[in-house]
Parts: C-alpha cells; sequence; structure tokens
DNA sequence: CCCGAGAATTAGCCATGCCTAAACCTTAAC
DNA sequence: GTTAAGGTTTAGGCATGGCTAATTCTCGGG
C-alpha cells in the first residue's frame, strides 16, 4: 500500500476508471486497461464500493465517488509531476518517462511531490502536453482540438498527445512531430484515409485515429498557400 | 516484485542480511531489523535458500550467496545514490532521506539510477557518509575510525554516522554536528560513560554507544590544547 | 549425560490480487 | 416474447508474505 492508505493496485483501477470517463464505466474496459481479467475487476469493484471509493451497480457499470475521483486526480498529478520531472531535470526523452513514472507514482511522499513540484515551477502541463491536476483539484483547460478537426491550411501549434503508447511516442519524436511544433493539416481524406500534416519543412500522412490523438491550438488565425483549401 | 526479477520484500531481506554481516545471520536479528516475526523470516529464508540467494543450514544462520549478495549491493546502492539525490538536488535535510529512499530503492530503473549517478557525479559517500556501492561491486572504503576509538584531543574530521534512527539524526542536525564537521574527542568516561565531543566551538556530552556510530577521519595528526589528556 | 531455556521451525490461518470455469444477467434480433 | 450472444459476476484456486501457537532443536549448566 501507499502513503494515503490504500494499495498501489487500488491507485491504479481508480486512475484508470477515471480516466475512462465520467460515469458508467464498464468491467471489460477497465479489465482491458488494467490488462486483467474481466473477473478480478468484478472483485475488486465489490471492494472499491465497500470502502466508499466507487459507486457501483452489478451489471450496471461503475464511477468514481468524490473520495474515489480525489485519489484518482492525486494519483494523476503524482504521474504526470513525474512525469515532467523526469523529461525537464534528468533529461529523459518524450517517450520514456511513462514507464517509470507509472512506478514511482505509487511510492513518493507529499514532500516529494512539493519539492519537484517546486523545482519545476508548478507546472500546468506534462511532456505530453496533458494537464496536472492541481492541488486544489482543478484541472488546467488544456486547449487545442485534434487535427482531424483542424480546418485544411489552418496554422496551429501541436499542443498535446494522448496516445500513451511507446510506440507511437517514438515514431512521433524520430518523426520530429512533438508538443511545441507548429503544424497545419494538408488535408483529410475521407472514409477514414490519412491525414496529412505539415511541419517544419516536412509533411507526414498519419492514420486518422492516431491524428484524433493529437491536439493542436489555433495561434495565428492565417490560413495559408499551397495544396490546402 | 521490482525491475530485478525479485520482489521489494526479497530485496529489504537480503539487504537486512547484507548489513548484518559476513555470515552466521540469526533468524531474531532479521526479524528484529525487519519488524517482523521469527516465524516470517524462517519462511522466507527457505524460500531464498530456494532461490540461490543465500546459503542456510536450519537452526544455523545464514549468509548471503553471490547472487544474493549481488542483489542486496543492487539495492544498498540505489538506496544510497537516491539519498544523495535527495539531499543534493531536491534539498531533503539530511535525516528526511532515509524513508523516501526505502520506498524508491525497488521502483527506479537502471536508466534511473545513471542517470541521478550522472547528475551526481558518480559519488562515492551518501549524506551519512555510507559508502554507495560502485558499479563493479565494490565499496568505496569510508575511512574513519569511531570516536570512542579516537585518541583524546586528537582533531579529526567526522566522515560517518552509521545510526539509521530518524530522530537520533535529527539531534545531531540540531547540534550541528554532521559530516564534514572538525571535531576533537575532550573526554571520554570510564564504564560506559559519555564521550564529550569539542566542534565549531561548542562541546557535547554523547551516549558512549552514539558515540561508536560517529566515524571521523584523523587530518592533520595535531594533538591540541585545553582539557584534554 | 541430562535438562531446561531460549531460539528456530513447522502447522495452520489470514488478506491481497490474480486466474479459469461456470452461472447469470441484459439486450438486441427475430 | 423468446432466445442466443456477450458481458458480468460468482465459485473455487493459487502465490505472496504476513501472523500466532505448537513443536523441535541447540546449548550451557548441573
Amino acid at each position: 500500500m501507499t502513503v494515503r492508505g490504500v494499495s498501489a493496485t487500488i491507485e491504479d483501477y481508480l486512475k484508470a476508471i477515471y480516466d475512462l470517463g465520467e460515469s458508467g464505466v464498464k468491467t471489460q474496459s477497465l479489465a482491458d486497461a488494467l490488462s486483467v481479467s474481466a473477473a478480478s475487476v468484478s472483485g475488486m469493484l465489490k471492494k472499491l464500493s465497500d470502502l466508499n471509493l466507487i459507486s457501483y451497480e452489478k451489471y450496471r457499470g461503475t464511477s468514481l465517488t468524490p473520495a474515489g475521483r480525489r485519489i484518482a486526480l492525486e494519483t494523476l498529478r503524482h504521474h504526470r509531476l513525474i512525469e515532467t520531472y523526469l523529461a525537464e531535470a534528468l533529461g529523459y526523452p518524450w517517450h520514456d518517462v511513462h514507464d517509470e513514472a507509472e512506478r514511482l507514482e505509487h511510492v513518493i511522499s507529499e514532500d516529494f511531490e512539493r519539492r519537484i513540484a517546486d523545482v519545476l515551477g508548478h507546472p500546468d502541463f506534462d511532456p505530453h502536453g496533458d494537464p496536472i491536476p492541481q492541488l486544489d483539484g482543478s484541472l488546467p483547460n488544456p486547449g487545442g482540438r485534434p487535427l482531424t478537426e483542424l480546418p485544411l491550411g489552418q496554422v496551429a501549434q501541436l499542443r498535446r498527445i494522448t496516445d500513451q503508447r511507446r510506440e507511437v511516442l517514438l515514431y512521433l519524436e524520430e518523426q520530429g512531430l512533438r508538443p511545441g511544433e507548429t503544424v497545419r493539416v494538408v488535408s483529410h481524406e475521407p472514409f477514414g484515409g490519412p491525414v496529412t500534416v505539415a511541419y517544419g519543412g516536412k509533411q507526414l500522412a498519419l492514420a486518422e485515429a492516431l491524428a484524433g490523438s493529437l491536439y493542436a491550438e489555433v495561434t495565428g488565425s492565417l490560413d495559408t498557400t499551397s495544396e490546402s483549401a
């Protein structure tokens, strides 16, 4: 168990429920997210319900109680602060921070949390652009829209990548596509076709699903030239 | 379980066996060190023996095999590097690093270890003056002798405090007695009497047992004036 | 040499979380 | 409205690591 009186496993369940949505989280999606059998999830949901961390009606899905949400957000804050610290202070590449943070998040003290937040100047976002839950439980607004929803030719700044898979992040890194980059959507083929994005003098065609996990903020509202509209 | 294929519990047992001595470590001392019942220790010793991490004859005490020692040293290296990092990079006070390191040591990757070692310039000693096991398995020579064995009046530099108790470290810190300080033993009363040490313009009388856990290195071999010999 | 004290081990049990297999709901299609 | 499929829960186990109580061993003193 961790510093806060619940086990690391429980923290992982609450975190997973949190980012699977506001309510009606299904057993099977949790099982998938946690790489665990549905039966195990059922057992744990019973337990979390007894602990008043989730509300749960059998066969009906689950959602966090305020107490459960609080723990989920604290854990997420740990995770994202650690990711940021690993990148900023220890020079970790972007795509390597997740796994390390996944283990560290459960064992650091509040003191540790405070100290790295101080060193980092109380950041709002982690290296993937994900918002870091604040001490008061609020979430900074991440802003931006998925590349799939950006008008063609619109110049925008890449803000966030929500895909968590290491290989995907590694690929984007290799292609030089990371938060902060200025991008422009050149084309978006219909029927699930690829999204082509221009940035830093090159173009890249992305699967639509992947493009949907990249969020960019419109900067100057300047449209541009070339093979856009 | 940790990065290295054994559980955090096993790492703790091996670490405890390691610093309880070269051989013939007794069940009860392990139980005391780990705050666990002697029965639990017996069970675990059986298991560690099956894993070839210790050699163990029932009722005869135990000692580490090379494989066990390797894991103990790796864990200790983690622990002491983390302690050093917490103090140097995050401004932890001396007496707070132990508990935090105790949890972190089991979950950091080799990558993390390498990065903090780099940042710290591959130190030989942690904030308590304990030697940090090196990558090749060697231990830097800590040097120094216990204050109880220093000739009266001998000027020496405080190198190491082996007592692990937080309250004790806090006390020494409050008294300004920390590694690096120049000290001189003023008196040592017989029959377990206190050891009085002079440093930084003040004097302090320490219990003999405590004085025995403070190690100092003779610097200039100058004896001095005043109420010495 | 024997005996008792104290240390160590075994026996039997508990909690946590995981698993597979079997039973059970819910729902959508007919 | 019935039914079959699929998702969910229950039943029954396993591994880890802890506990207490009972047993067994070792060793020093007589």
